[in-house]
RNA sequence: GGGCGGUUAGCUCAGUGGUAGAGCACCGGCUUUACACGCCGGCUGCCACAGGUUCGAAUCCUGUACCGCCCA
């Protein structure tokens, strides 16, 4: 192929993304022992949202680490996933449509979602709404697919999947029926973290603090009875009885109220251990009880524990064997009381009765407004409410704030496996360490198992179902498994073993699980699910464990925590060998982008400016775990980088070869080997570069090769390349030029490789005009290579070169600064040169003394030995006569 | 409140005990037969602050301040 006469970088990635397909250049090699395979862990992104430049950023710094490993010799394992399943596309799916799932209606084949959403949703069936999702879900995939072969990832599009898929359910469904056969999974009715929008459970890993206003409000109970050794001084008292004053931000909870606690050691408070109070409005007799966990630094150091404010309720009421009195609902709202029933026992029903018909119903804030009314009404709120800010947990994905309600969900064993996940995370090996921290806070923080169950539609049904006896009633304490070989089923339509169709919710029938699993309980099998587990244990045995789990930092406490735990359940072993984690890509302000805060930039839009080698040179430039700035200036450096590797590239191949215009080498016909010193002494700082470079890689510091690689390239552009332009074009004869061709290609041959994980494009136009092949399958540079062409590696050899290259750079130098001080163009010769220096320098001007001439157009040099350097251009030509 | 990272040139960042660096930006010069998306040169710093260790500290230790993130 003829060197280009202008190269450019316009359109080598569609070039280039079509040849490669064609070719199948990633294509994963199975036949590999387990020894040659690098496997990656690919994150699957969530395709209902968008991409945006944080993905762009960290899916390329795994795409450098696998063309290093494919270039080193790996059959790189790398499939690509998508994350369909799950809530996010479930709510995109309502809006995008205008559609909601209701799961009473029954399947309607022939529906077809309107073009426009309406105003008002549509309600679906569950089978409806879960093939929208499938059709949305497979839209947005073809887009991601399009942008990350677009950027260039070297993924092998053969192995994809998806978190929905028919694999990925199989996978779930098994290793779940493995945990509920061993006992790691139970289910139970229990307070759970609830999302009164979403209407399900939801895990401690996906709640957020979020800072919001609220109010302390100082509520009076009255004791129940009053005793000769209870001191009046302790609190505020008012009207026949002694009161005690507690201070409360969700006074809605009152009639939820189940006890006082204070802590053990409180002195102002150990009186009242034991005793009972009445609750203010409602009149339900409460015990005062000791615990540690109440704060007496906080409010009055005395608080009401209701049936479930938030989770230290849920530890109160568990650890003092407390009764339930659950007045929130799954919606939010406030329940239906019959004041005076048993476990709602009051000193005056038909009082609490009034007071509670006007709450009942309201959501929860709207129930406090009005209970601050009452309770004002009724004397019991003392003072006025304190606006306070106070941290409230919210579901990460929610709009109001979690309550806790009481239901029957699903959870894999996590705290009795603490010790064993803590010594997981020190045997993996994070990049860069220190974010083994993060995992170790989460693991010691795990405050309960992990609850697996969603109530939602589009994600992983539990494989099971529950027989309902003569009465009507569902067995939830003995599932019916389905049978592994059957996997994946959907008890919502597949029959149990032993059962028959017609028997779906009647008695003496079956029913089948009605949830669906959470996100992670399917995401946490990534390594499963691609490595074929279990159908294909030849695959498995070849790729797992798994090399490399990449990601970001924010999910440590999910996805890399749960993986590490199934793993450690199903394998007894680590999911992989190493964990790197991306920083965020943060604006100039220092913020981590996100949508919400509408700083998100469209990553295609930057591709095409910048070029996909333009912006995975700035991707590539941030190590590992470090936030990175968004930064198109960096993205510029990278495609000016890669328009010089064009260039410089055809001028290197244009000396050892026929060139553009058809002239013969200068150097054909003598060997090919760089003979000179100052090729050498090239060759030899290229080939420590090469070791340098290696090692960190391997390290999974690519930031740094890409760094080092990039000065290398060019100092060798802007000093060797200039250095040897006129003894390449034969001015010094056919050696001299052979020497240089020699060390050129060489060098370009290598520096073109260390280049092709960051900047794939590229390096491959280039690679093509002069190799056969794909420069991606293509073997990673080593020292070696580069010091066999020399004959002479001896300690001696090599001073002596290096000397005389730096030598001539320092002229180079000195000489350059003066031409540009004189401000002479360099078309004009200088005339003579003074050079001043230590015998030993001296002694080099033979050596370096042809080339400077040309480069610096000098005329000639003399020097002399002195003790001081001195480097003295004396003059230029005189302009001549116009 | 606890933890983790960071603070180096106007900006983005390298720099793990030995004379403070790169790119961008800025200034001056240059059509030079690979490249003006280029080349040559120049300017730019109490290395956040305060102590300590050391012959010597941007680098190690202690503390402080500020920024970011994670967890309560």
């Amino acid at each position: 192929m003829p060197l280009p006469e202008k190269p450019a970088l316009e359109g080598l990635e569609a070039k280039w993304i079509a040849r490669w397909a064609e070719s199948k250049v990633y294509q994963f090699d199975r036949t590999r022992p387990r020894a040659e395979v690098f496997s990656i862990d690919t994150p699957p992104p969530t395709v209902s949202g968008s991409l945006h430049v944080g993905h762009v950023f960290s899916y390329t710094h795994t795409d450098v680490v696998a063309r290093f490993h494919r270039m080193r010799g790996k059959a790189v394992f790398y499939p690509m996933g998508w994350d369909d399943n799950g809530l996010p596309t479930e709510r995109r799916v309502q809006n995008y449509y205008g559609v909601r799932c209701d799961p009473s209606l029954p399947y309607d084949p022939a529906f077809a979602p309107p073009a426009q959403p309406g105003k008002h949703p549509i309600s679906v069936s569950r089978p409806n709404f879960i093939e929208l999702c499938a059709r949305l879900t497979a839209e947005d995939e073809k887009a991601f697919e399009h942008l990350w072969t677009y950027l260039g990832l070297s993924v092998d599009w053969a192995m994809t999947y998806a978190t929905i898929g028919k694999r990925s359910q199989r996978v779930s469904q098994l290793a779940f029926l493995h945990l509920l056969k061993r006992g790691f999974a139970y289910q139970v009715e229990a307070p759970t973290l609830w999302d009164v929008d979403f209407k399900t459970a939801v895990a401690q890993a996906e709640l957020e603090d979020r800072e919001m206003p609220g109010a302390f409000h100082k509520i009076r109970f009255a004791l129940a009875d009053v005793e000769s050794g209870f001191s009046r001084t302790v609190d505020d008292v008012s009207g026949d009885s002694p009161t005690v004053n507690i201070d409360t931000t969700r006074p809605e909870l009152i009639p939820a109220c189940v006890a006082l606690v204070a802590h053990p050691d409180d002195e102002r408070y150990k009186p009242l251990f034991g005793k009972d109070v009445v609750t203010p409005l409602f009149g339900v007799r409460v015990p005062v009880r000791a615990h540690a966990l109440a704060d007496p630094e906080k409010g009055s150091g005395i608080a009401m524990i209701c049936t479930f404010g938030d989770i230290t309720d849920v530890t109160w009421w568990r650890e003092l064997s407390l009764p339930v009195r659950a007045v929130i609902q799954p919606d939010g709202t406030l329940r239906e009381v019959k004041w005076g029933a048993p476990g709602w026992e009051s000193v005056d029903a038909a009082r609490a009765q009034r007071y509670y018909a006007d709450l009942t119903r309201l959501s929860a804030s709207k129930a406090r407004a009005k209970i601050v009314e009452q309770l004002k009404e009724s004397g019991d709120l003392i003072g006025d409410p304190r606006p306070i800010t106070h941290a409230v947990k919210f579901y990460e994905k929610g709009d109001r704030p979690l309550e806790i309600v009481t239901s029957r969900q699903w959870f894999f064993k996590t705290i009795e496996l603490r010790e064993a996940l803590l010594a997981r995370g020190r045997a993996l090996q994070w990049h860069p360490d220190y974010m083994r921290t993060r995992y170790e806070n989460w693991v010691n923080g795990l405050n309960g198992d992990w609850c697996i169950s969603r109530q939602r539609f589009f994600g992983v049904p539990f494989p099971v179902w529950y027989a309902i006896d003569a009465q009507g009633r569902v067995d939830h304490g003995r599932p019916i498994p389905a049978a592994d070989d059957r996997l994946p089923i959907d008890p919502s339509t597949d029959v149990p073993p032993g059962y028959r169709a017609d028997q779906r919710g009647v008695p003496g029938g079956f029913a089948g699980d009605p949830d669906v699993m959470d996100t992670w309980a399917t995401s946490s099998v990534s390594p499963q699910i691609v490595c074929g587990w279990p159908d294909d244990p030849d695959l498995f045995a070849r790729t797992f464990p798994m090399d490399l789990r990449p990601q970001a930092h924010d999910i440590i406490r999910t996805w890399l925590f749960s993986s590490v735990h199934r793993s450690h359940l199903e394998h007894d072993a680590l999911p992989w060998a190493n964990a790197a984690i991306s920083g965020f890509v943060t604006d100039p302000d220092r913020k981590k982008m996100s949508k919400s805060k509408g700083n998100v930039v469209t990553p295609f839009a930057l591709l095409e400016e910048h070029g996909s080698d333009g912006v995975r040179y700035w991707a590539a430039s941030g190590r590992p775990g470090t936030d990175t700035a968004f930064d198109t200036g960096q993205m510029r450096v990278g495609r000016r980088l890669a328009i010089k590797i064009l260039n410089a590239s055809k001028f290197a191949l244009s000396g050892g070869r026929e060139s553009v215009t058809g002239r013969e080498s200068a150097s054909a016909g003598t060997d090919s080997r760089p003979l000179l010193p100052v090729d050498r002494a090239m060759i030899r700082s290229l080939a420590a570069l090469v070791t340098e470079a290696t090692d960190a890689f391997e390290a999974y510091d690519y930031a740094r090769v890409l760094q080092r690689t990039e000065t290398f390239f060019w100092r060798f552009c802007d000093d060797y390349l200039e250095l040897v332009k006129g003894r390449r074009y034969g001015e010094q004869g056919p050696v001299g030029a052979g020497s240089a061709n020699a060390a050129l290609t060489a060098a370009l041959s290598v520096m073109l490789r260390l280049f092709a994980p960051f900047l794939p494009f590229v390096t491959e136009e280039v690679w093509s005009w002069w190799r056969e092949g794909s420069i991606h399958t293509s073997r990673w540079p080593t020292a070696d290579e580069l010091l066999s062409l020399i004959a002479d590696n001896s300690d001696a050899t090599r001073l002596a070169d290096e000397r005389a290259y730096q030598w001539a750079t320092d002229l180079l130098f000195e000489v350059r600064k003066q031409r540009s001080e004189a401000k002479q163009p360099l078309k004009v010769p200088i005339t003579r040169v003074t050079v001043r220096a230590e015998d030993a320098a001296v002694a080099l001007m033979p050596i370096v003394e042809a080339d400077l001439k040309a480069a610096l157009r000098v005329q000639a040099f003399e020097s002399a030995i002195g003790e001081a350097r001195e480097i003295v251009v004396v003059g230029y030509e005189p302009a001549p006569q116009a």
